[in-house]
DNA sequence: TGCGACCGTAAAAGCGGTTTGACGATCCGG
DNA sequence: CCGGATCGTCAAACCGCTTTTACGGTCGCA
């Protein structure tokens, strides 16, 4: 009733395991007689090789890994991650590869991952939420596991990486800005040890110059509603705010207007990443999609080739397009109005 | 350079191999003095089991699996998958077991996966997206493999399922319109042919009785706007529309808005499965939270007691919560203006 | 003091594949 | 017609861990 074994097979077509192994892999030539012999066999007894002893002779696990820190309810709400994966998954599927992943709750955790990872979960892993400075680059660098990084990471490293300019968006954006005539524009940022969120707040300060207006937010409703009101509380209040994502742009929104803001008129606003809801909101934000679906292909498919030998390289892949929609389509206001903060708020401020 | 193996902890401590492995798994007593040398010695050499070894020797992965069949494209905006995962890893995280992801594009594909799993890289599954008379149900009982089904599944089975009153709500919702005067309320469906989907429309259906109103959508954008603009198109409109999903219901109102209905003044909408932006749209849309990430906690239990050898069992969990939001907070309209279809509308259905 | 029970470790046999070295058979050219 | 190259298969050695069997040493108890 048990599976049946490789020397089953054999025994059914009249050869040794060798010969049934090399008939599938072609590492050595077999007749084409013994080769229909073989498959037939295996054919009868719905013969699957097994991939954890095929993994342990080959030393190839013909899967790659993922592991995520991140609190699960994060992860729940998150719209970069499931088209991650989506990209991911395209390219693995033309190949037999499976994804291993695994979200942990801490350093400790995400070590054990990745050494389990090296020890034969995976073949290679590729690492997300990537950081200035990540530890897990020589980390990873010291375990010999093939990785791709996602971001464009700036230290010294051994390991393919996967670039995305995440400049050039924030630039058109406040570009197109301050063509409506905006020139308070200000910019919620993601953490700031994030290397995405560090490239769009930098290209956000160079665009803008000495006007910098930044708050460092969490990528979370909850910042983006409370940094909103802090920047609305000021004095000369912006009449722009650019958002790291989506979530914090439209929890921003929805205070601005719950304070009589009307957006875009009173303040325009604009998101990042472009969930698949943006364009459905009212007034529709404006965005920058980033496409993280094909950077999971492209990930992916660099990392098969990591795997497969080659040697690590960077690969550049230009994947964001702005949105434009009506959250910035409106003159700047002429006189802007500044708005008290709800005085639950003012606490959370202290 | 390679990494330490069992061998070299054995040699290191002065023990067998057996002991080693005895030290760590308990299977057998092991002094309080060999096992600390024991330790020592592997913590020394920094060694970390191999998993594929393991994997083979104890005919145990230590991995669970989810094989999806989707197009990439829907994963990637689909709500409840991102949530369900962030479950799933929440009860694995305690173990140290990974989850092993596939998906496949194909009914062949679909069952190689299977077997795959089966083969060695997965103990187990959870089976989602079930469908009424589903071919996974027999095919993983002949596989041998653990599963749990998520969803209410009908017909025999030696499987572990995991329920949900899809049925409650959608009762709730109809009372809910009632009390506010609507009695033509109509319903778009997800593909019938989902558990979930059915169970939705059958409560919808015996909720409303004679005066159902039901079309079946696939829970796209693209469907929820279409079905919508049938609906409204109809002699005798309905006055508030039941979506599956959000995605639907989101493109449904805007669809309504565009033709210059009011929501919810004049057509009350709700959605299901609550989208984390669902609460921000204007109007807000009332929607009912499934909580997909207490079911992944639930199911992935469910088969790590499977696996560990127990029975299957049904689990019925209760999660679902209606979120009443403005986009059904209204009186019903004393007479409903009909709406002629957008011209293209039309074509889409003939 | 003797014997069985028990404890802790060693030794070895797998788990189900892959890979390599060896070898008989066939083929070829000189 | 013979020697070497090539082809196709076999046999056996792993891969790194788990698990079972065996066994010497202790201990308890009569």
């Amino acid at each position: 009733m048990s599976r049946p074994t490789i020397s089953d097979v054999a025994r059914a077509a009249g050869v040794t395991k060798a010969t049934v192994s090399h008939a599938y892999s072609g590492h050595r030539p077999i007749s084409a007689a013994t080769k229909a012999r073989v498959f037939a066999a295996a054919d009868a007894l719905r013969w699957v090789p097994s991939s954890s002893a095929r993994a342990l002779a080959a030393r190839r696990a013909n899967a790659i890994g993922v592991v995520l820190r991140r609190d699960p309810a994060i992860l729940a709400s998150d719209t970069f991650f499931p088209a991650f994966i989506a990209g991911v998954e395209q390219t693995l599927a033309e190949r037999e590869v499976a994804l291993v992943l695994q979200v942990v709750g801490s350093r400790g955790a995400e070590e054990r991952a990745y050494q389990a990872m090296a020890a034969g979960r995976a073949d290679g892993v590729v690492v997300l939420d990537l950081h200035r400075a990540d530890w897990r680059v020589p980390f990873l660098a010291g375990l010999g596991l093939p990785a791709v990084l996602l971001g464009a990471y700036e230290g010294e490293t051994r390991l393919s990486c996967v670039r995305t300019d995440d400049a050039a968006p924030v630039r058109d954006l406040v570009a197109h800005l301050r063509e409506r005539g905006h020139t308070r524009i200000a910019h919620v940022a993601g953490p700031l040890d994030y290397v995405h969120s560090y490239a769009r707040a930098r290209a956000y300060v160079r665009a803008v110059g000495s006007r910098a207006l930044l708050r460092e937010g969490d990528f979370t409703a909850g910042s983006g509603r409370a940094l909103t009101a802090d920047l609305l509380a000021l004095r000369d209040r912006p009449t722009a705010i650019l958002f790291a994502n989506d979530t914090m742009a439209i929890a921003g929104t929805s205070y601005a207007q719950s304070r009589g803001l009307r957006v875009p008129e009173d303040l325009a606003v604009a998101g990042f990443d472009d969930d698949h809801l943006s364009a459905h909101l009212s007034p529709p934000l404006t965005s920058v999609s980033t496409d993280p679906a094909r950077r999971g292909r492209v990930a992916t498919a660099r990392l098969l080739a990591d795997v497969a030998g080659d040697d690590p390289r960077d690969v550049a892949v230009d994947c964001t397009a702005l949105r434009l929609r009506a959250s910035t389509d409106a003159p700047a206001p002429a006189t802007a109005r500044r708005t008290t903060p709800a005085p639950e708020l003012e606490e959370e401020f202290r």
